[in-house]
DNA sequence: AGTTTGTCACCTAGGTGGCAAAGT
DNA sequence: ACTTTGCCACCTAGGTGACAAACT
């Protein structure tokens, strides 16, 4: 199926850490992390200079849906599970689509790129989590080791990151279709699964556990010309929401992340307590996450 | 998403009875109703003469999978529930497709037709069966009532059919697509759903209870030409396996129908006897109904 | 009387985190 | 000591025919 945007997928780069294009920011104090961009501040993100673009997709906008849920697990600092037979993630990446030509094919597709060039493990114990981290090569200086409980006590760094994995790509399945379809309603991407397996034949997207990674999300207009592998650059945009960042693992390390995955995740209902009213998601959270059909 | 083939879709023509356009036929005892042509004969549907194609439709062949147990069925008088809601069709009917352009954009439907412009109705007691029909427009002799239990009789005409239903089509969920795609697999329409509802609006088909019906699959190229609606006629190939023509019913009225639905669907095993070894149809007609993805 | 509708128990299919065990 | 794996109970989501009740 993807073989009709082979070649316009070369010029996504997924080898470097990704970084911010655009904007300045300021240090923020509600990470765990060292050295984190500010969340939250634009509801559609800004992909910075691509340079020239086709109408076509340069006029798109994209809003994040849930963001009210994303940024409470970013501010605990998210974390996805990666299994052998792939994960889904929750929050599911759900956007609502803003400006596409209606009668223009589209094709729509995520990838992750690491937020930066470490490994980290779950170590220590309390008090001494800033100071006694590994043979790491760690640059930045941790700040803020905050009031939540870890399994154990803190992230720390644990050395440089593991070999890059193959940069696999998710295309959404109703690729490609219609701009009109696509802004029909809100396109989620339910179906994505991360895995740790290197071997890994199920086309999932293949992460390193313990290491961090920042979803993109792309837009990619379907040039009609024959030559359109020469337009690639221009029929493609791309866009990053740093709220959705996350630490790949194989089992939760932030017990308050797994205590938030349970109130608001529907799947996760039979570890709940039985009264219901004490969850610090709003309703709206748990409504049921929307899908797309071609069929009607 | 249907869009860009509303032109090539005039073409195929819904409204009046389906006649077999090729091949002669005998009169056969198996069939619990008048008239009815031979099936089972053909693995790939002869559809006839349709003019002249376009050479990437005319090589396509289709070949009707679980035919083992779609004759199964027939040989009982196959019967669909329809409700409000939709409900799926068990058989799912499914093809494997061979002689395909790999490289060129095929969309593949199906649309159901009225086999004949009667109603029929369940009707009176065993014996009086042939004779004591209400004020039916009946014009042929009904040949058998054969050794096999009606809920009550048997199936009698009831009159002429019910005004045609709203034509509809069902688009497989992943057209467009390359031939290459198509043909990895086996397709599987598990997504079509029937309805008597006369106002649904989930795009399922509609149908008329009591009524009979014979499905039609389609092959169309999707033709990148501008003015491609030119050749519609030239751009789709049409199947018909005579073996799946059904009767469109709220509740079923044979009970061996019912056995055998229960027999050989997985869903239906609650319904099951204790021993399952008692079964009329093979084990392979119990494997898992293959699904296409497109997320691979 | 025949047909349709809605509810139900019982399935398939698959997404959760917990947990013990294994791995490193 | 930390991480990974496999299995589990418990969910969501939805496909079955049975059945009683309603409809016509």
């Amino acid at each position: 199926m993807a073989a009709f945007l082979s070649a316009g997928l070369g010029v996504l780069a997924t080898s470097e850490p990704y970084t911010l294009t655009s904007s300045s920011w300021e240090p923020r104090l509600d990470s765990p992390f060292p050295s984190d961009p500010p969340t939250g501040a634009q509801v559609v993100a800004e992909p910075g200079k691509q340079g020239p673009k086709n109408p076509r997709v340069s006029s798109v906008t994209v809003q994040l849906e849930m963001k009210a849920l994303w940024e409470e697990f970013n501010q605990l600092g998210t974390e996805m599970i990666v299994t052998k037979a792939g994960r889904r993630m929750f929050p599911t990446f759900q956007v609502k689509i803003l400006g596409m030509d209606t009668l223009a094919d589209y094709a729509l597709l995520m990838d992750f790129v690491p937020l930066d060039d470490k490994r980290y493990r779950s170590g220590g114990r309390p008090g001494e989590a800033a100071g006694t981290a590994g043979g790491g090569a760690r640059k930045s200086t941790p700040t803020c080791t905050l009031g939540y409980a870890f399994h154990s006590s803190a992230w720390l760094v644990a050395g440089r990151a593991d070999p890059a994995t193959p940069g696999r790509v998710h295309f959404h399945p109703d690729s490609p279709a219609k701009g009109a379809q696509w802004m029909r309603q809100i396109v989620s991407f339910d179906k994505l699964k991360l895995t740790n397996n290197l071997l890994d034949d199920n086309g999932h997207i293949i992460l390193n556990s313990m290491h961090r990674y920042q979803p993109r999300f792309h837009v990619v207009f379907v040039d009609p010309r024959k030559d359109s592998e020469r337009y690639a650059q221009e029929n493609f945009k791309s866009f990053v929401f740093t709220e959705t960042q996350f630490t790949a693992v194989t089992a939760y390390q932030n017990h308050r992340i797994t205590q938030l995955k349970i109130a608001s995740n529907p799947f996760a209902k039979g570890f709940r307590e039985s009264d219901s009213d004490s969850w610090t998601v709003p309703p709206r959270a748990l409504l049921s996450i929307p899908t797309r059909s071609h069929s009607g």
